[in-house]
DNA sequence: TGTACATCAGTGAACGCGCGTTCACTGATGTAC
DNA sequence: TGTACATCAGTGAACGCGCGTTCACTGATGTAC
């Protein structure tokens, strides 16, 4: 049964925002291709019609998460809070593409570390206008570190079986970045 | 053909240590027990008689993995140095195992997990005695948040497919740690 | 505006393949005497 | 110390299964007149 050209942008759609939400659960190699389309409400043969293959939907997928830009242009602070806040790093499926799949994204396609790339570099320009430092290097400095220590502790947050411990991690991090906001 | 006690033993050994390189490399589904087996010298069907199954042998060579210290004295920032050093973070397979495999534990069985979080106290507790801060609280505090930069930094500098982006992501993140450490 | 038909998005069976795991077998090891 | 044999680490064929991908088919869409 064909479908309006409306409902096959519509279709598409749903498959990148299911794609999405399984990868950051998941890992790419976690999910399959019928998974993902049976997520989107369809059957796995038509895929084919949206992407040339699993790995070209990874690419897009990775196109499609970092495109949405969650704007904001609060300080570092208020972002840290908001990133390290339960939340957002509990939230796997529907949280941070980087901190769920920048592992991943290192052993992928070249076309997948390039949709990967344009984002880190989007991101640092955006964290460096909110940066403190007296030159525009020294803001720059601060916010790379600022996004290291962001993504490294939900990686370890994740990665914890103690809650506590967990919650430790995310509290440090977002402490230490609050106060050298200050100092 | 049987094999001496001792034999077997070093054969469990190098399936660990394969495993430990292959993880690392391509994530815990990216490697199959055949290739493990082959990369040990072995073939696939005796790695039931060293481990109960795959999740188990992922469980066991976490533990193994981390339970190698390398220890070193030294103050955070020597420590941060080597870390962020081009010879550790581009070398995946020999690498840390919390920047290689973190965000695959992540998604692991509970016995990954609480092998990772055993290590992750042991680092967190090794680095609060090398950091600054005037009470324990905060040397703790700074050494969390020096951790989560380092394994953040790895994860940015390896998703990157610009070298001289992956460059600075590391060298600012390790001059912040440095600079942090002072004051 | 109404009809006739070519287009093509989506369906579901089928493909070859590699996966984790099992098992009957082999033959060197190491124990009993 | 030397022989006889039970043990068991490792081998390699085989298993059922789910994977990515293909393809003949269906039938609503949307264009031509």
């Amino acid at each position: 049964m064909k479908v309006s050209r409306e409902q096959a942008a519509e279709n598409r759609a749903r498959i990148l925002e299911a794609a999405g939400r399984l990868f950051r659960e998941r890992g790419f190699e976690g999910v399959s291709v019928a998974e993902v389309m049976q997520a989107a409400g369809l059957t796995h043969g038509g895929f084919y019609g949206h992407f040339k293959s699993k790995d070209d939907l990874i690419a897009k997928t990775l196109a499609d998460l970092t495109s949405r830009r969650e704007g904001g242009d609060r300080d570092l602070a208020a972002y840290a809070h908001a990133y390290l806040a339960p939340e957002h790093w509990k939230d796997v499926a529907g949280g941070c593409p980087v901190a769920a799949l920048g592992v991943d994204t290192g052993r992928a396609t070249p076309e997948a570390k390039a949709a990967m790339t344009v984002s880190l570099r989007r991101q640092i320009e955006a964290l460096s206008r909110m940066a403190p430092g007296e030159t525009a290097e020294a803001q720059r400095a601060s916010a790379i570190a600022a996004w290291s220590a962001m993504v490294g502790a939900v990686v370890l947050a994740r990665m914890s079986d103690d809650p506590a411990l967990s919650e430790e991690v995310v509290a440090a991090t977002r402490a230490v970045i609050e106060g050298g906001e200050r100092g």
